[in-house]
DNA sequence: ACAATAAATTTGGTGAACCAAATAAAATTG
DNA sequence: CAATTTTATTTGGTTCACCAAATTTATTGT
């Protein structure tokens, strides 16, 4: 018996996993080895293990898919991590900022009833503190209607419901300029020479850039 | 970066720990290896390690013994686990003897903040759901006074407040028959013959053997 | 087409955590 | 105390997950 457990499987599945998500088109080992931070050789093997046992295809050009088997998996281990957020930021009183890599943790436990579980306790929440879904049990997952807010129609109320992106810069940025999901912001300007736009939200105006605009994304 | 989490380590010292907290006089490397059941060969490669990082000593007999830092360590492991039982049995339902496994992979989680909140979020529990204490962020324990029922006085409400040994058999014997920590219980009579002894619950008598009588501890 | 570049693959290692089997050392017992 | 048994230790493996440095096999730009 091992003291230790075996992550890594999961970790391809998951980062193979939102590569398709992305709409990343050609997965080639390269890419996955960039995505996960390893060398092409580890990758390249891990691979391998993962296509005898079905879990993912390597097609004639070498790109690397999910087979419905693997994406199975990876959307349990998606819906793991996403209500273990939940959990934290709901229960536990974490900032939205810090509960990835303690969610990287949680989303390994194995035991069945566990998910279901916490799923139930959670209130069965529908998305994350990102505003990311979360999948069923069955691996089902209802993707939200949205529009970036750099495309939104002007002087209406809109309500940020998810990101393009969560990554860490990211939160640690609209912590810093008080937009969370959830918040009610309206567009007032756009300026033509770089397409940064000022919003309003609570009463004040917020400058954002594009690059900023693009990555809120608001509900249509 | 590995995918996977070394968790070996946390395991012996809470081994170690677990020995020397049921008073295991002599803790040589076939104890050791026994409790773990792990090869002499694997334990003896470990201790050795642990032994360069001051977490053990190792006695001129082979006695192997926690230092400060090791034990701290352990009971570091030994509060983690402690208190996600009383999450999984308080918060999402589980009967206690379905907690334990779950806790051992989570008892591995690392994240400083998150034993603590955990903690307040819980409402400071001193006890998990086999009675057993809740060691404080410093590693300190109050030990709660206890007496076996089958040394407990005659006719008199008793309250079940820990537990001899969490098996999970015993566990499952207890569920059985309907007891568990909290219960208020009389003792009835004592068999002369093999000192089992009959007890009252909830206006129904129950017989125990000597063996139950002595695993369960009641509030002294 | 062909050289330059990029991607895939192979080869040879590493460290952690495990094991079985052999040997050495210590303890027990008749 | 000598024989037996138990315990400790050594030695030689394994598997998993990783890496660096070739090498081979595309792909691409001219
Ligand atoms: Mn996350
Ligand atoms: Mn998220
Ligand atoms: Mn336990
Ligand atoms: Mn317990």
């Amino acid at each position: 018996m091992q003291h230790f457990a075996y992550h890594s499987e999961e970790n391809y599945l998951k980062t193979l996993y939102k590569l398709e998500d992305k709409k990343v088109k050609k997965v080639n080992n390269t890419a996955l080895s960039k995505a996960l931070e390893l060398n092409p050789a580890t990758v390249l093997e891990a691979v391998r293990k993962m296509s005898e046992k079905k879990l993912v295809t390597v097609l004639a050009d070498k790109t690397i898919q999910l087979t419905d088997k693997g994406r199975k998996k990876a959307l349990q281990i998606v819906r793991r991590h996403r209500l273990w957020e939940v959990f934290l930021v709901d229960k536990l009183n974490y900032k939205w900022d810090e509960v990835h890599h303690i969610a990287e943790q949680l989303e390994h436990i194995e035991a069945d009833s566990l998910t279901e579980r916490l799923e139930a306790f959670l209130g069965n929440p529908t998305v994350d503190p990102h505003g990311d879904p979360i999948p069923d049990e069955s691996g089902k997952l209802k993707r939200i209607k949205t529009q970036p807010l750099s495309e939104a129609p002007w002087n209406k109320k809109l309500t940020i419901v998810a990101l393009g992106n969560s990554s860490d810069e990211f939160l640690k940025y609209l912590n810093k300029i008080g937009l969370s999901i959830g918040a009610t912001v309206e567009v007032a300007e756009v300026e033509d020479f770089d397409k940064s736009i000022t919003i309003l939200h609570k009463k004040s105006s917020i400058t954002l850039s594009n690059e900023a605009a693009n990555t809120l994304l608001v509900a249509l």
